[in-house]
DNA sequence: CTGAAAGCGCTAACAT
DNA sequence: ATGTTAGCGCTTTCAG
C-alpha cells in the first residue's frame, strides 16, 4: 500500500485530523505543527488519495465529456478548450465516444454518474427524451455544447447558426453572386443544420432571391457528397454562381468538382464553407468559411459548468459564442 | 444522497454482503435470493458506486493518457483508438494534454496517481530522465507510445520510423529521382524524427546516392516551415526533383511553395509527406504519404497496458506497428 | 449459503 | 488548537 494520511500523521506525531487540516488550509492550526506536517508530507513524499477525498466529499473534480467522436476534426479544439480550463480548476476529464448512438450515450451517462463525476459536457445532434430524462433522474449537472434541445431547460453554450450562415450567404451575394447553391444537412434534421439552412433561407429573402428547390442539395456531411453533388447540378445543366456549405468537407469536395469540371473558383464561382477546420486553411485555394470559435465553445461551456457544479448563480443559460467569416481564397 | 447497496439490502431483505456478492457475480448464492436481489437492483434502479469500490479494490477502471495536444491532428486518431479497446473492457480514460511541457507532465502524473488511474498511456517527444523516475517511484504502470526512450524497459509501441521513412524515399528513387530534398525536424532531435532522417540517410546510401548538405533542411514541422524552405532552396537555385518531408504539414507548405513558383506536382518535383493525417487526402494534389496506423498505435498501446495492469504476460515490449506507404498525386 | 464486521483513506462534526 | 470518531459505499474475511 502506498502512503497516507496516517503515516504523515504518525511521522509528525500530530493526528490525522490535524494532517487533513493544514492540508486542506483550514486556518486554525497552530504555525509551528504546520510546519512540522508539512515537513512530515515533504520528507514522505505523501500525495492524498482523491479517491477517498471523493467518497468522503462526494466530489470527485473530475466531469465527463460525451462527444460524437474526437477523430472528427470538429472536436479536439472544443475538448482543448474544455481542458484547458478544467485543469486551471484543478478539474479533470473523463473522455467518451458515442458515435452519436443513442444507446452509447445513455450508457456512458450512467457509467460517469457511477464514476462520480461532478458533472458532464454533453455534445450530440441533439438532446434525445431518454437521454434528458437520465440526466434528470440521475440528477447530472449538464451542460449541452452545441446540441439542439427541444427543452431549453438545460444550460448550453451555442452558435449563431442562423446568423452564422446568413453572413456566409450575404457574402456571396454582396459579390454580386445571385444562384447560390446549398450543400447541407436536411432542414428537418436535429441539430445545428436546420438553423444553417435557414440562416441561408434567410440570406436570399433579405436579398429578394427566390429560393429555387433546383439549388438545394440535403446531405450528409463528407466530401464525396460535396464533391457528387455538384457534379450532378452540373450534369442538369443547373447554372450556379456560388454555393454554401454547411461544412468544410463539403465545401472541399465541391471545389475539388468545380475544378474538375474546370470552373475556376473563386471567379466563376465564389465557395462558403463552415467551421473553419483546419483542412480550410491548408486546402487550395484557402476556403472562405466560417470559424465557430470550437475552443471557446469547449472553454465557455466548462467555466458554466464550473458554476454549476458550485451552485453559482449563471447569468446567461442560453450562451452564444460569436462566430467569425474568415475571408480567404474562395471567395473574392 | 443517492440510492446505495444498503437500500438495495433491505429492499431484497438480504445483507449487503449478499447484493455486492450477486453483482460482483461470485457463484455462490442462493438462485432464489440472486433473483431477489437483482429484482430490488431493478427496481430501485440501483447503479453502484464506483469510487467506493475503487477504494476498497484499488483499483479504478481508469487510466490516464498523457499527450501533447488533442487538437494537433496527429493525436485524436490514437484517442480514439485507445477509448475504443478501453471501453471494450469497461475502462474510462482521463486525457491530459501537456505540449511537451516537462512540468505539466510531471505534474499530471502526480495527478493521475492520486485519482487512481491504473496506469497510464504517454505519449511525448521523448521520455525525460525526472518523469522516468517519478514513473518508477509511483509505481506507475506505462506504455509509451512513439516516444523515445533512452531506457528501453518501459513497454512502449511504436512505429519503425527509419524503415517507414526508407520507403517514402526509395519510392522517390525508383521514380528516378535523385536529388531529394529532405524537410523535417533535426537529426539530433530527441524523438522520432532522428529515426525519419536515418532513414532518409540509408534510402540514400542504398541507392548510391550522396547525400548532400544542400539538400536537407532541419526545421520545426509547420506548414509555413515546409514553405519557406522549399522557397529559400528555390533562390539559392539549389535543384531537386524530390521532396521527403517528416510530417504533411511540411509536404503541404512545400507543395504550396513550388506551386507558386510554377513547378509541377508530381511532374517536375514529387513529394512525400508523413502521418496520413486527413490534410493529406483533402489537400491537391492529394499528397503521398506514409500512414503511421494511428489507430492501431493506440488500440495495441491500450491493450498491452491493459495486461500490465492485469500483471498478465506481454510477449513483446517494444511492440512495433506496421505502417503503409500512400500512393496519392504527389508522386507518380 | 448468508450475515456481521472490519477497513480502504479521507473529511468533518464533536469533544476536549 | 488538536484529537477522537463516525461514516462515505463498497468488498471481503471470518463465523456460523
Amino acid at each position: 500500500m502506498s502512503i497516507s494520511i496516517k503515516d504523515v500523521a504518525k511521522e509528525a506525531k500530530v493526528s490525522i485530523a490535524t494532517v487533513s487540516r493544514v492540508l486542506n488550509g483550514i486556518e486554525v492550526v497552530n504555525e509551528d505543527t504546520q510546519k512540522r506536517v508539512r515537513e512530515a508530507v515533504e520528507k514522505l513524499g505523501y500525495r492524498p488519495n482523491i479517491i477517498a477525498r471523493s467518497l468522503k466529499t462526494q466530489r470527485t473534480r473530475t466531469i465527463g465529456i460525451l462527444i460524437p467522436d474526437i477523430s472528427n476534426s470538429l472536436y479536439p479544439e472544443i475538448v482543448r478548450g474544455i481542458e484547458d480550463v478544467s485543469s486551471i480548476y484543478n478539474y479533470n476529464i473523463i473522455l467518451c465516444n458515442s458515435d452519436m448512438n443513442l444507446d452509447k450515450e445513455k450508457e456512458y451517462i450512467y457509467i460517469l454518474k457511477e464514476k462520480m463525476v461532478d458533472g458532464l459536457l454533453f455534445m450530440s445532434n441533439s438532446l434525445d427524451e431518454d437521454v434528458l430524462e437520465i440526466l434528470q433522474k440521475l440528477n447530472m449537472k449538464t451542460v449541452l455544447l452545441e446540441t439542439t434541445a427541444e427543452n431549453k431547460t438545460i444550460p448550453n453554450v451555442t452558435i449563431d447558426n442562423v446568423n452564422a450562415s446568413k453572413e456566409g450567404v450575404n457574402k456571396l451575394i454582396s459579390n454580386g453572386r445571385r444562384n447560390i447553391l446549398y450543400i447541407g444537412d436536411h432542414k428537418h434534421a436535429l441539430n445545428a443544420s436546420a438553423y444553417r439552412f435557414k440562416g441561408y433561407e434567410e440570406g436570399l429573402n433579405e436579398n429578394n432571391i427566390k429560393m429555387s428547390d433546383d439549388l438545394i442539395c440535403f446531405c450528409k456531411p463528407s466530401l464525396n457528397n460535396g464533391y457528387e453533388n455538384v457534379v450532378k447540378k452540373i450534369q442538369e445543366g443547373i447554372s450556379f454562381d456560388g454555393i454554401f456549405c454547411t461544412c468544410d468537407e463539403l465545401a472541399i469536395g465541391a471545389i475539388n468538382a468545380l475544378r474538375d469540371n474546370n470552373i475556376n473558383v473563386p471567379n466563376d464561382c465564389e465557395v462558403v464553407g463552415f467551421n473553419n477546420t483546419l483542412l480550410s486553411s491548408v486546402f487550395y485555394p484557402k476556403l472562405t468559411t466560417i470559424d465557430p470559435s470550437s475552443y471557446d465553445l469547449g472553454s465557455i461551456g466548462m467555466r458554466m459548468l464550473l458554476k454549476i457544479i458550485n451552485n453559482e448563480n449563471v447569468e446567461n443559460l442560453n450562451y452564444v459564442v460569436s462566430h467569425t467569416l474568415i475571408e480567404r481564397e474562395s471567395t473574392r
